[in-house]
DNA sequence: AATATATTTGCAACCAAGTTGCATTAACGA
DNA sequence: TCGTTAATGCAACTTGGTTGCAAATATATT
């Protein structure tokens, strides 16, 4: 395990977290973060970020990698049945709080399950 | 709609698939069909299959492009809704031919979802 | 407060998956 | 067999993500 220090580029991740319910791509945080820090530095925090079980991580559309705060994940074991959404209009994407039931399966043991839902949000349903 | 030929490597890739039921990483084809045609062909070819709903992809881990030959899947209308499994053991990615049911969600419309399950396979549970 | 030490960061280079433009080749109907 | 047009190869590019290493910075110790 490394030591944790707590650093300026570490605060200003954490606080984007804590402001924003939404998940958020690694893609638009670098874009977000360009003048405070570099990308390399963005990937390693929310690395660490999510080994620590503050937020997790999941694939979107085309595989890009989006992260979001954790409600219910404990450090090591992330509580990850919860389905993720993407607005096909908007493009937010957020977990939604449901669980999901995965059947059983004979010959199949079923360690994890990534589910993600596209559709469209409540703000672009009108 | 572009006309479709009957070519060489067109055949080729399709009897591939028939030929396999499990599925197969874009990555992987481009690799086994080296010497036979160029990784450009490939991705043309499998995304015309696509469309023709001959096959259907999805994402594996990573973000991974994979594609699986069509059971129940129509030109236009993919029955999008089984889950997609994939070997953490061996790696092998396959359709299950099980419906997941997605709950309703007041406030949002939901058109497709993808699911990937990961676990061990029926080989790698002894 | 100054110093030692170990972690973080920035940078630049790299890697791999997937895409694009364009010239060449090959299907196939006439 | 020839002409048209789609399919292919190739090389260059784009983009998300990773790596190695030197420089910077946080923290403990004195």
């Amino acid at each position: 395990m490394s030591i944790k220090r707590k650093t300026k580029s570490l605060s200003i991740i954490l606080s984007i977290f804590e402001n924003r319910d939404a998940a958020l791509s690694v893609v638009d945080l670098v874009e977000e973060l360009k003048g405070d820090m570099n990308k390399t530095t963005v990937y390693r925090i929310l690395e660490r970020l999510e080994n620590e079980g503050t937020i997790h991580s999941f694939s979107g559309t085309n595989g890009l990698k989006w992260y979001a705060k954790c409600h219910q994940c404990s450090s090591g074991h992330h509580n990850d049945v919860h389905p993720h959404f993407e607005c096909k209009d908007c493009g937010k994407v957020e977990c939604l709080e449901v669980n999901i039931s995965i059947p059983n399966f004979e010959n199949r043991n079923i360690y994890t399950a990534d589910i993600l839902l596209k559709g469209q949000c409540t703000d672009c349903l009108s």
